[in-house]
DNA sequence: CCTTTATATCTAAAAATTAGATATTTTATT
DNA sequence: AATAAAATATCTAATTTTTAGATATAAAGG
């Protein structure tokens, strides 16, 4: 049969030194000479000695020299001996990560958000848990109105921050958004004179962001005659800006615009705010898995510390 | 005897999955199926199964799930996949490291430069160096006069930057550098109102920069009375802009205190100019390890780009 | 010169890996 | 529906690799 050895001289590949000849290296020297190596490692000092020549067979290279009776490193080995110990820490760091996934730590958390919610908010949160979980994979899908709720029925998604909870589901109530009637200052509803009614704003175009779901959800308020159907909500405020139409946009979403003064409040007759509050809903309600509920936790402690509800 | 296994278990210490079983589960990935990597690793198909098996138990995480008769990679699959690939990688390019060494490739060379070498010169080739090969260490000794010979003599380096070739050394010329007396311009030589003659010179302070060797060798032009010995040009050269002597220092190596006008050249009767020759100087002219020779061509070709012999 | 300390080598035993044969399961074909 | 084909799992015996223990060799210290 062929030698690993000798099957590797002909192909492309190497990978002939194995981790633990590297680790035997390592603790040839921190602990001072083969005999300490095989104490710390349990083993004989013929394996120390089988181990290390085996490795500098492979690799045609001295590690150690021999200095009077003591195995010192050569410049070779003092190298080699740095490299060594990234290669066995990032082993480590592997085994420990296969380690969480064996306890149930789940190797990808996939959220879907209503596009309401805050997005550096959520930014935030992402990157608190990454420093923490860098190789969780975190998959973010954006959602409108119905395209939401098809997020939770489906499984598209651990984590839902969503208006409606539907039937079924459990969700916690996370925060409160605002709306108001918004329109460009230089928008003929801003020069009436007089509070508005929802007869005057019929008469103007609104400006409408498609639901991402595939059955439509019209909530109750699109009433207008005309209308713009967008599919972001980022496109629909640029859109109002230019004067395009009015539309209901969250307060926290459009704070630069109202800050600048492209955007204006409307005022009306009644009902000048509407609210919706957003829910963090876990699809799987029985069994959370650790990563999902650490960030929905982060979440929670991230719009609390915000104090924007 | 106590397994490897259970020996890790107790101990703090981890590395229990082989490099070659992650190569496995490259190799099932990449050549779709246990079947295709065993022909690839030239292996028998139970093999394989046998590492994947024992990787998985080892860490206690499946890697696949058997999909109809295809095995496929499970979420958590999908991550060790990735971290796989990187820590493979990361193995053989340490043994391409040592395959260098093997071939006689120095793991790291020593440099003795003398001050009077424009050391952002230097610390471009080392730059230039270094890019191409991260690992080899470099050292860099800055010498005076006799340190320079020492260098050499003791064999402390590789290569060596310096103005004598002592007997029995080999250098070519790289550099000539041009020394002008210089001091500050409030300093009592500059208001003397006519060309200075080297009595002018011996009643001032010198400043001189201290031999870095054991032992001394005065270049023959240190015949002042008063003189100021510091360790370092630039310590010196800020002692001369602080008008605390007069000094002979290189063009190169005040350019900027000449431009700001911290200093400027003595006018001197005769002899305004003069002139060192630096070396390169290989210490063993037999055999230069292929490392140090590409240094000495960088840096010879660098001196040569930038033109300023 | 002898003792101690440290690595190298040799041999038999133990452990791990491998191949080959066969079983099991799923998919494709007729 | 029956059969063939494809893919992985399991079992066993053989092979290879690693290991321990005994012994050899070499250097340092007294």
């Amino acid at each position: 049969m062929m030698t690993n050895q000798q099957a590797n001289y002909l192909g492309t590949n190497m990978a002939n030194v194995t981790l633990e000849q590297w680790q035997t290296l390592l603790s040839v020297v921190d602990n001072e000479g083969y005999a300490g190596a095989a104490e710390a490692m349990n083993k004989s000092q013929s394996s120390i000695s089988y181990a290390i020549q085996k490795l500098e067979q492979t690799l045609n290279v001295r590690m150690f020299s021999l200095e009077g009776r003591r195995a010192v490193l050569t410049p070779a080995g003092k190298t080699m001996y740095q490299q060594a110990e990234s290669l066995l820490q990032a082993s480590k760091q592997m085994e420990q990560q296969a380690t969480q996934f064996s306890k149930g730590w789940e190797p990808e958390i996939r959220i879907a958000m209503d596009t309401l919610f805050p997005e550096w908010l959520m930014l935030e949160v992402i990157q608190r848990f990454t420093e923490q979980h860098p190789l969780t994979r975190i998959e973010l899908l954006e959602t409108v109105l119905s395209g939401t709720d098809e997020a939770l029925l489906r499984k598209e998604a651990d984590l839902v921050i969503g208006g409606r909870i539907p039937p079924g589901f459990l969700g916690d109530p996370l925060l409160k958004i605002t709306f108001k009637a918004m329109a460009a200052p230089s928008h003929p509803l801003h020069h009436i004179g007089r509070p508005l009614t929802y007869q005057d704003l019929r008469l103007h175009r609104q400006l409408v962001v498609k639901d991402s779901g595939s059955r439509n959800i019209d909530a109750g308020w699109l009433g207008a005659q005309q209308r713009l159907t967008l599919s972001h909500i980022h496109t629909s405020i640029a859109a109002a800006c230019k004067g395009l139409g009015y539309a209901w946009y969250p307060e926290l979403k459009t704070k630069n615009e109202l800050a600048k003064g492209k955007l204006t409040p409307l005022h009306l007759e009644a009902g000048n705010e509407r609210h919706v509050y957003l829910n963090l809903i876990y699809t799987d309600g029985d069994y959370v898995g650790p990563a999902t509920r650490l960030f929905g936790e982060l979440l929670t402690a991230a719009v609390e510390k915000t104090n924007i509800t």
